[in-house]
DNA sequence: TGGATTCGCGTTTTT
DNA sequence: CGCGAATCCA
């Protein structure tokens, strides 16, 4: 495998600074020094760990230690294996580097299995299935087994699938205490007839990638292939290694056994992904596991100024199970750090941009600035007011431009071009543009499908070579199939944006959304040329699918400047002058849901990502909190979040509105600012139908309060009890008076 | 079969 | 609130 990279002779200077060792300091030195044996760094955060893991990249190759395709480098995110060959590209001198092992766990195994496929029992040109796909799939095997799809969410079906896969668990290694009564006891069932089904589809899921590779490699019938990969890899690195899982561990224990270079970087108060699978104990297992592994401790941050780093050190401080670490700066106190409380979303977003306006007239650029939210939904607000102020922003992570629903349609063409037995690809797109197929037609075909243990394309072959289906269905079923014919026949002669572009043609895709007179069609068709220009820069329609499903980026960003609005996951790894961090209300940051479904595990995950959050940021962290948040178009009234708590007076300037939050004689804010310590607790006054009495309670986060036009009349939910309420609203003061009506 | 309309429910986080 | 899915009607 080759790749270029463009050589800036301007950046040179700057990236042979990486390499010069003596700039590092000791404890770096002796991580990018260490080569033999294994290495574990512990870094924490702006400690460094890239460039620490770059510049031993580089030193092993300046050293003639290693030479490229001997170094397995593996990184969490695509966006960081860029990163990573773009510094080593410049500091090797712009030279194109033949045969790299470097980028993420899931391309990394795609390619190993791409060449071993056969011994898992598939073809080398297997698809890769998508989040959305493996639903779909679980969906058909609920109906499929009789299992009630309401009860039993198909989400809920590929998440337990999946968290499997996670652990490295095939459906045989799946014990029976894990099983539980999901889905009528029967998931164990359901597992074997997924994997059965994507056998037969020749597809994969994320999962599988490292499942089958880890299957393959594990097999004492395959010793010759492991052995290659021992020959092969001399070195392996690893970026993020608190957010590996099991598979990905077994994975990298599997390819390490046979040199016993391996140097995992990682920080154990920064693992947010553990609902994903990964595994804060991998860091633990490593020492045992390699035996005289060197361990490393970075502590000496070079990112953020005082006040930012000791805010941050005290609340991940909260947080029991660590490995313990003690940052420390040299860059002085800086700013502290301010946190707001405001009244509702709308006012937040006005005082960010605000804020923002404040520091761009005194100079600031946007590009040095962030906004990091717990959830999507909580971009909108911002996004609508940089919109009126005029604010350059970019988002990262959004709705994605590969799960559009025109771009997933197109790419179902594609799949199907490329691999016929894809049913969920055929399924989506059988009946789009409209071609009078329906649902009675599709279920026919998936009868003979099933019954006969084929696709569901090889279906409507053998269906329209008989008298069963209706003239007409038939009469256009053997068309779709003469077109499929067709366009597959052109794969080898023209360029994969050509052949999508016929297809969209020819296929009536295009046209369809021509006539569409729905507003957004014609941005649709702007998509759809957007897709055959984006797919001119592969080398076959094979690889450009594998680089979809692999590699979910989002448009390239434009020259300019923008303030960057994304999640505290996406914010993983990057660094802003500026950050602000809106929402940290109690059950939307630390999100309820994660406390329900982890308990102290998952608060603990979540002050974890309040610790990334609060170290994004270079010199500059704004908090805030609002009184009411609108969620699913009704109002949620908040308490801030205990991690607001958790931040050292000292390291604070607080801010109020108390002239906004005071609230009648019911829901309140502590006249005396943020109370003992930031915390406030609306009360409420309820009255209990059961007990004939009025209660004084006090506000929950969670509680649902549903206004009418009026603001009078709403609702709120308490552990399934409901309550009337009536708001007298003037001004920004309310007025709340409450009754329970039935518990 | 397809279009129109109502219904019901959701929002963590992502390779 | 807003979207996809189920349901209803031509």
């Amino acid at each position: 495998m080759t790749f270029t990279i463009d050589y800036d002779p301007r950046e040179e200077e700057q990236n042979r600074q990486n390499a010069i060792y003596d700039d590092l300091n000791p404890a770096q030195q002796e991580a990018v020094l260490a080569t033999d044996g294994p290495v574990l760094v512990l870094a924490g955060a702006g400690t460094g760990k890239t460039r620490v893991l770059t510049t031993r990249l580089a030193h092993l190759l300046q050293s003639n230690q290693a030479f490229p395709g001997q170094i397995l480098a593996v990184t969490f995110t695509n966006k960081a294996a860029q990163e990573m060959k773009q510094r080593i590209s410049n500091i090797m001198g712009g030279i194109a580097v033949e045969g790299w092992w470097l980028g993420t766990f899931h391309s990394l195994a795609a390619r190993m299995l791409r060449a071993h496929a056969g011994l898992v029992g598939l073809d080398s040109n297997f698809t890769i299935l998508d989040a959305d796909d493996q639903v779909r799939l679980c969906k058909q095997l609920l109906e499929e087994n009789g299992i009630d799809p309401k009860k039993n969410p198909p989400k809920a079906v590929a998440d337990m699938i999946s968290s499997w896969k996670d652990k490295g668990k095939i459906p045989s290694d799946v014990q029976t205490n894990e099983v539980g009564d999901f889905a009528n006891g029967k998931m164990l069932l359901l597992y074997m007839q997924y994997q059965q089904r994507m056998k037969v589809l020749n597809a994969c899921d994320f999962g599988d990638l490292l499942l089958h590779i880890i299957t393959i490699l594990k097999n004492p019938k395959n010793s010759n292939v492991l052995e290659d990969y021992h020959r092969r890899f001399k070195y392996i690195l690893v970026d993020e290694y608190q957010d590996t899982n099991v598979a990905q561990y077994l994975w990298l224990r599997l390819l390490a056994k046979g040199s016993n270079n391996i140097c995992c970087v990682g920080d154990d108060d920064q693992s947010i992904y553990g609902w994903r699978g990964a595994e804060v104990d991998n860091i633990l297992r490593f020492e045992k596991d390699f035996v005289g592994a060197k361990t490393v401790r970075l502590e000496q941050n070079y990112r953020s100024t005082g006040h930012i780093l000791a805010a941050a050190n005290s609340v991940i401080d909260n947080n029991s199970d660590r490995l313990g670490k003690q940052l420390f700066t040299d860059a002085g106190d800086g700013e502290k750090l301010t946190v707001r409380g405001l009244w509702d979303g709308a006012a937040e977003a006005r005082w960010v941009g605000e804020e923002i306006e404040t520091l761009q007239n005194k100079g600031s650029s946007l590009n040095q600035m962030a906004v990091l939210v717990r959830t999507g939904f909580q971009m909108r607000e911002f996004e609508e007011r940089f919109i009126q102020l005029g604010l350059s922003y970019r988002v990262i992570g959004g709705p994605r431009f590969y799960e559009r629903k025109e771009i997933r349609d197109a790419l179902a063409y594609l799949r199907v071009v490329a691999q016929e037995n894809d049913d969920l690809a055929f399924e989506r797109i059988i009946n789009t543009p409209k071609r009078g197929l329906g649902d009675s037609t599709v279920k026919t075909l998936y009868q003979h499908a099933r019954a006969k243990g084929i696709s569901l394309y090889a279906a409507v072959k053998d269906l329209t070579q008989t008298e069963e289906l209706r003239p007409k269905v038939r009469a256009t079923l053997m068309k779709l199939i003469d077109s499929f014919e067709h366009w597959r026949s052109l794969v080898d002669t023209l360029d994969q944006g050509e052949l999508a572009t016929i297809i969209l043609d020819e296929s009536g895709y295009n046209d369809m959304w021509k006539a569409d007179k729905a507003p957004d069609a014609p941005g649709r068709l702007e998509n759809l040329k957007e897709l055959v220009s984006a797919m001119a820069d592969f080398d076959s329609l094979q690889q450009f699918l594998e680089h979809i499903a692999l590699v979910l980026e989002n448009q390239n960003n434009s020259e300019g400047e923008f303030i960057t609005l994304m999640t505290l996951h996406a914010a993983k790894g990057l660094e802003y002058d500026t950050v602000f961090l809106p929402g940290w209300e109690d059950g939307l940051f630390p999100s309820q849901r994660s406390m329900d479904e982890s308990g102290v595990k998952g608060l603990e995950e979540e002050r974890r990502l309040a610790y990334v959050g609060i170290t994004r940021a270079r010199k500059k962290s704004f908090i805030s909190f609002v009184a009411n948040r609108r969620m699913y178009g009704s109002w949620v009234n908040a308490i801030p979040s205990r991690f607001v708590d958790e931040l050292p007076e000292e390291h604070i300037e607080a801010q109020s509105e108390m002239g906004m939050m005071q609230a009648g004689r019911s829901a309140h804010w502590d006249s005396s600012g943020f109370g003992q310590k930031y915390q406030v607790k609306p009360k409420v006054k309820t009255y209990d139908s059961r007990e004939q009495s009025t209660v004084d309670g006090e506000f929950s986060s969670g509680m649902r309060v549903f206004h009418d036009k009026f603001g009078n009349g709403t609702i709120v939910h308490i552990d399934g009890s409901k309550l009337d309420i009536n708001f007298d609203q003037v001004g920004q003061k309310r007025v709340m008076d409450s009754f329970v009506q039935k518990a």
